[in-house]
DNA sequence: GTCTATACGCCGATAGAC
DNA sequence: GTCTATCGGCGTATAGAC
């Protein structure tokens, strides 16, 4: 045996880190197979020993951006503070022009659509995930808050537990973070005008922390 | 001479119409011209008697596409009213589905990162042109809604003249308007779950919903 | 202006040596 | 497991007849 079992994993993840840096910068077909292996030091013909199609690596390669983008690194333990930073990431210039791995949500959004399902599952796998993390963390948030509400005006879930009506209002919160990120950075990285650039990122910002810090202005 | 003017501009048309709904189907690789001048029931040669490069009828797709969508075509005299109908049907299922010309921002975003700056111009301008359109519509509800807040709340903003301060905000409505349809759908399109798809939209719709109409729920 | 025919290149996938 | 070499197909763009 020539070659280590360790070995071949770690060529599958130089060729999985590779099409995950490139499909985002390049979308799918603009990327080919040999680009790829050339960028993870190896030939064309090696491809076939990892993965079974070009699609079937696209599917792994949404993945493997998630787990490199700021949102997996940053989001251990979520309070409300890291949260806040991590917006702030997100919307910044330097993530819409990829000088951070970027977020496949928003890089790789219309690209998916046309792919099959399997692709498309990454792509949910990973939507789902993120929301499960912000909504945990943002159902603390959204229970203090709740209970400072209470205090001034009328509470009109009454008729449901607090705790599992905080949930449903965590997972909404978080969903409109998250489309809210989603929607910027992707029009954002068709801006050319810089100015309108960045008027466009800091408008989404200071909304969203508003929302995230109480939701109200007055 | 064997061909009218008008004529040419016709087969132009139809070209760019056809281009306009296959992009959005399939993106921007997977057209083919060959595709493209079938569905305008002319041959493949034809083409570059109307359009340079197949990146030049990309641009021009854009700027049809936004011309058929239900944007474009609800917004004459736009009211709150008409607003919110425009938001209902932006994020229905048949639009998300493509059962109606779609929005290219929403359905060509990513796609559009990848190419030169002729198709991202196009991009922008039907950007700011819907927000031009939206914000100008805004404005009226934004005054209306800082009087009615200004009798119950400290206005915060009493440096600037109101209408001067109304623009501003009304813009910055307007995006973020923009935004969240734009990031919603782009997800949407994703997420194959019909619950779940139907469970974001609504989220979207709710919040938005919410975000004109006062802002604040409770 | 539209047609048919074709030049030319690139890509995904496979075959077979090492 | 990785290499080199190649097959087969399809793409953009062009040439030239009508």
């Amino acid at each position: 045996m020539p070659y280590s079992a360790d070995h071949k994993l770690q060529s599958r993840e130089r060729i999985r880190r590779a099409a995950a840096d490139l499909f985002c910068r390049q979308g799918y077909d603009s990327v080919s197979i040999s680009q790829v292996m050339k960028h993870a030091k190896m030939t064309h013909g090696a491809f076939y020993a990892h993965f079974s199609s070009k699609g079937a690596l696209y599917s792994e390669a949404i993945k493997s951006a998630a787990e490199q983008s700021l949102f997996t690194r940053e989001s251990g333990d979520l309070t409300l503070a890291k949260i806040v930073n991590l917006i702030r990431q997100y919307l910044s210039l330097e993530h819409v022009n990829q000088e951070v791995p970027p977020c496949p949500l928003a890089f790789l959004s219309t690209d998916i659509a046309h792919r099959d399902k399997h692709v498309k599952a990454s792509y949910e796998a990973v939507f789902n995930g993120m929301i499960k993390t912000l909504s945990k963390a943002l159902l603390e948030q959204v229970l203090m808050v709740d209970e400072a509400n209470n205090e001034k005006s009328n509470n009109k879930y009454t008729d449901k537990p607090a705790e599992k009506q905080g949930i449903e209002v965590a997972r909404a919160l978080a969903q409109q973070l998250m489309v809210n990120l989603v929607g910027t950075v992707s029009i954002a990285r068709n801006i050319t005008d810089p100015d309108a650039q960045k008027t466009l990122l800091d408008n989404t910002k200071t909304g969203l922390i508003n929302l995230l810090t109480g939701g109200v202005k007055a």
